[in-house]
DNA sequence: AAGCTTCCCAACCGCTCTACG
DNA sequence: GCGTAGAGCGGTTGGGAAGCT
């Protein structure tokens, strides 16, 4: 895959938690080479780990533009949103929330989220048996996702494969140009506005301080690595569920929302 | 203060996917 | 078509911190 067979024999690789100093030989060198092939990165950079852990090591900790600290309840909503749309697809929805890693919301799912589901669970089946009664909206509104999705499936004519084989994943740039991801993505179509204002400057002041590195340009993305007609019938579903759930109450109508999946699904940087 | 339990998070493991020869 | 290697993803684990008794 374009990197130089490295020479058998296999060097002992150090396991654990990082010390401050290989995390500063892996940022310079990073910063200075790009990561180019992994697997020769600790090589080049003098380490004595595994390539695939300097990657983590890098996604999850080193790499500029990462949010630390307490999720927001926005990101929070957006989580259990996608979550709800995706399952547990944990790289798909850290793509919707800038400055996060995967591992991190993995993480505070696990920790956190996931009970919380649960008792919002709970609840809503209480709703569920309150509001039983007078079905026929919940129905409507069941219909008129079901016909956007066929709708979808129709007007798009991009597919999965297309949009995979054509977008290679993006690394190292991920968070950059966010501004247009908020613009348009389909989470906020779906009025989850995540207020990233503070990381917006955060990622202008990274593209400014890493513009001139030599990542091997040509890097795009695909934001959903899903065709619409899944997203719409993930959405189908994860709709369904909340009036399942009595998190929306039946009369309400889903589609005002306005998600136009055909449009704001994939997004290319 | 000491011991125990629970929680959180960084890191590892194993699997799948993709590219290439 | 097959084998191999690298990259990426999701699940799991281990260790330390925090909280409780």
């Amino acid at each position: 895959m374009g990197c130089q067979p490295l020479e058998k024999g296999k060097p002992k690789h150090k396991k654990g938690l990082w010390s401050p100093e290989e995390d500063n030989k892996l940022r310079n060198y990073i910063l200075k080479q790009g990561h180019g092939c992994w697997s020769s990165v600790p090589i080049k950079a003098g380490l004595q780990r595994s390539g695939k852990s300097c990657r983590l090591r890098w996604i999850n900790y080193l790499r500029p533009g990462l949010k630390r600290g307490k999720f927001t309840k926005q990101e929070e909503e957006t989580i259990l949103t996608l979550h709800h749309m995706l399952g547990n697809k944990w790289s798909q929805i850290s793509q919707h929330l800038p400055g996060r890693t995967d591992n991190e919301i993995k993480n505070y799912w696990h920790s956190y989220l996931k009970k919380k589901e649960a008792k919002a669970k709970e609840k809503g089946s209480h709703n569920l048996m309150k509001y039983a009664s007078s079905s026929s909206d919940t129905m409507d509104s069941s219909n008129s996702l079901q016909n956007l999705a066929t709708q979808g499936t129709q007007s798009c004519n991009f597919t999965k494969e297309a949009c995979q084989s054509s977008l290679p994943k993006l690394l190292f740039a991920e968070w950059l140009s966010l501004d247009q991801v908020n613009s348009a993505n389909s989470v906020d179509s779906f009025g989850l506005r995540n207020g990233f204002d503070q990381n917006s400057t955060l990622q202008e002041a990274a593209i400014h301080d890493m513009s001139d590195i030599p990542f091997g340009g040509g890097y795009h993305r695909c934001l959903a690595n899903i065709s619409a007609p899944e997203i719409l019938n993930s959405e189908l579903k994860y709709a369904n569920q909340m009036v399942e759930n009595g998190f929306i109450l039946p009369g309400v109508d889903l589609m005002s929302s306005n998600f136009s999946m055909s449009n704001d699904a994939i997004m290319y940087i």
